[in-house]
DNA sequence: GATGAATGAGGATTCATTCAT
DNA sequence: CATGAATGAATCCTCATTCAT
């Protein structure tokens, strides 16, 4: 991360085009690829169009990437950096309610990833995945299956500290998931919005939360038998 | 060839080949067509291919179907159909709990429609949605404003009889909704599986009203103040 | 002329379709495609228009003219009827001037030709007589070499009676064709107009005629020697 | 294949597929294209066999010309530069009779442009100008009126120095255009030949202007009263 | 005879990819 | 390394023509 990314801006304000850092190019390429990528979809992203988003020409799209096949992978290998370690430190420090922690968990989530750019990687997974195959694998290997242990993890909390109660953690991780997929589909996508206004992610994320912990029910029933399956 | 399409295909083996089917084939052209575009995507879907899947010529198609972007709305406009007003009839007339109300709408919903071709529709919405922006509009009003309207109105019927919390409806809406796309993105890709087993969507659904429900805590906290915003 | 066009009008006010004449057929299909052929070219022509502005299906056309270039082979033949006898009688029997006689025959060629949609064929002959060359033959013979013959017999008879000096016929004959010519461009593109007001026919006429007659020139040479090569 | 082509290929003969002749391309596709519309009409015109007429390859004339249209369009600007400045300044400082003017005018309109393929232009206009009517109007400013006014100038000349008498110049411009035309059209066209034989554009010319100039008739009317209108 | 559904060859256009400079 | 001119396979779409009804 240190040198990757020196200057966001990809259009350097003074600097000549030619003048600009070599290193940089192809990181520059997977910006301007990642972005039309998700706004339009693989087919319909021309190579021509990201080289003139990087702001090189033509043949040099494929100077780095052989096809654009390659480029799609790289984009998508390129914004799944498994920062999963950084946060299972982060959340194995953490000290507060598992009720908190899960709130915070999806809250950071959403800030740091389902907030940027790098969500549309998933949109592209959604779309895109049918025709790359190894790379679903790639983004499941990479991305769901330690993403998925890090909400098991933080129920397991809760549950070993007698917070949550013992439900099926396969599908409880899901019910986490499931309301972070749809943040993102409502990011990228006005279908499911109601009227025109798109969703208020926080208030999303705290509502959620709320009903997933407490429930919709003003009684609970006598005999506690949750566990399913 | 002999066993490769015994039953699929509609027409006769050794019959001639041009027949006339002017009713038939608007029908046929929209299932070939759907399921290329819920498979392979809008740009990757050839007309030749619908033409070959339906039985007929290429030229045929366009007999139908102006363009190719005239088939996709056709194929989205034909799966919309107002299934809502059936719907709601039969939900008005629900004499249970809310609690099994909701649980059976969304086994209901799974069963005729998420397990469905048409759901495929939804994931056209995600993967398309940009390039027709008058066909998301459509959807948004076709589907999932009746759609949402549907889940509102069992949600307020629980809080009406005293079952449900008095929550905010249009998160709680959301919530139900997110389990509903979450199993419809889990039937169209790989990626959100645990290892390669696909979700057992009734157990999932299961599973997801009881959280809903429920909630995930063993305790309840005293003032039972849920209603955000 | 007596019985080929009976009702002119090709949208039979009160009869159903089906109950025109069938005998009627061939003639309004090639009314039809002379209106298309003349305003669209042969290639922007299409079968279909053709059949339904002839108030038929696209098949029956075929049951008449086994191809497109036969239907405009018989389009140009139709119209190329050999008026020239009759016309030869009656300029035969002309007792004015010669010099009447040429203003004559322009106008009266003007208003049973060249007014007409028959002009049209010209206009077919300039645009796609180079994809039918047996019908440029054709209409050389049958329009072309006895149309020259009728001018060049009118400017004989001038010679002849000392009305007109001796000049090259040949020519003269092209003269008076590039003024016919000339006004059936006019008529089929806007191009040669000033301005964009269409030319007066009968003025132009009436000009050029004066002007070939009397010439521009205010003294008349000494020696007339106008023959030339 | 050795023979074919010995020198039109501009292309030499051994030399490497990909050349860079960024300068000279659009040139050389308009005139591929200029012949091919000229002899085929537009929509008989492929943009195959324009690109195989100039040396390259489908896709390259599409890099230069947006689209088939585009190239027409391009094809007709192309070969109407404004020569007629030139040409006044010329006729400006002519200094023989206006008859001897007039003459040499024509002659010279029919070798710079009348006998090349700039004249293709025109028939152009008379075929296709119907689809394309800007391109006409385009014409019109462009050739048409600047070439009328031309004429007009030195029909003026003539009538100013008493050469010419004073006649309606709007008609008398058309008869030296319809003289001009039909040169044009006996190029582009068999149809108007007699025989096989084609016309003698010099010959041609000698004659009309004789007529123009002198009239057919042996006798002057007493009243010269030409004027008409 | 008429009809119009069906066909499929033909041609414009796009765009990933190559490669000479 | 970078460029961008050139390529040509791929695909949409048109429309003359056929033929079962």
């Amino acid at each position: 991360m240190p040198l990757s990314k020196p200057f966001t801006d990809t259009t350097a304000s003074l600097a000549p085009k030619r003048e600009r850092r070599k290193e940089a190019r192809p990181g520059e390429l997977l910006v301007a690829a990642l972005d039309l990528f998700v706004e339009k979809g693989f087919a319909a992203t021309r190579m021509e169009e990201v080289a003139a988003r990087a702001g090189v020409s033509k043949g040099t799209v494929f100077l780095y990437f052989s096809s654009k096949e390659e480029l799609f992978k790289a984009v998508v290998r390129e914004n799944i950096s498994g920062r999963f370690e950084e946060w299972n430190a982060e959340f194995l420090a953490y000290e507060g309610s598992s009720a908190d922690m899960l709130h915070h968990c999806m809250t950071t989530w959403w800030h740091r990833i389902g907030s940027t750019q790098a969500s549309g990687i998933s949109k592209l997974m959604i779309s895109e995945g049918g025709h790359f195959p190894d790379i679903v694998t790639f983004y499941q290997n990479e991305v769901v299956q330690p993403g998925h242990a890090l909400i098991r993890r933080v129920l397991q909390r809760g549950i070993d500290r007698g917070e949550f109660r013992d439900v099926d953690l396969d599908f409880a991780v899901y019910g986490v998931v499931a309301a972070m997929m749809f943040l993102i589909l409502s990011k990228h996508s006005r279908a499911w919005r109601q009227g025109d206004v798109a969703l208020d992610p926080d208030a999303y994320i705290a509502n959620q939360v709320a009903v997933m912990l407490q429930g919709l029910c003003t009684s609970r029933p006598i005999a506690d038998s949750l566990r399913s399956r």
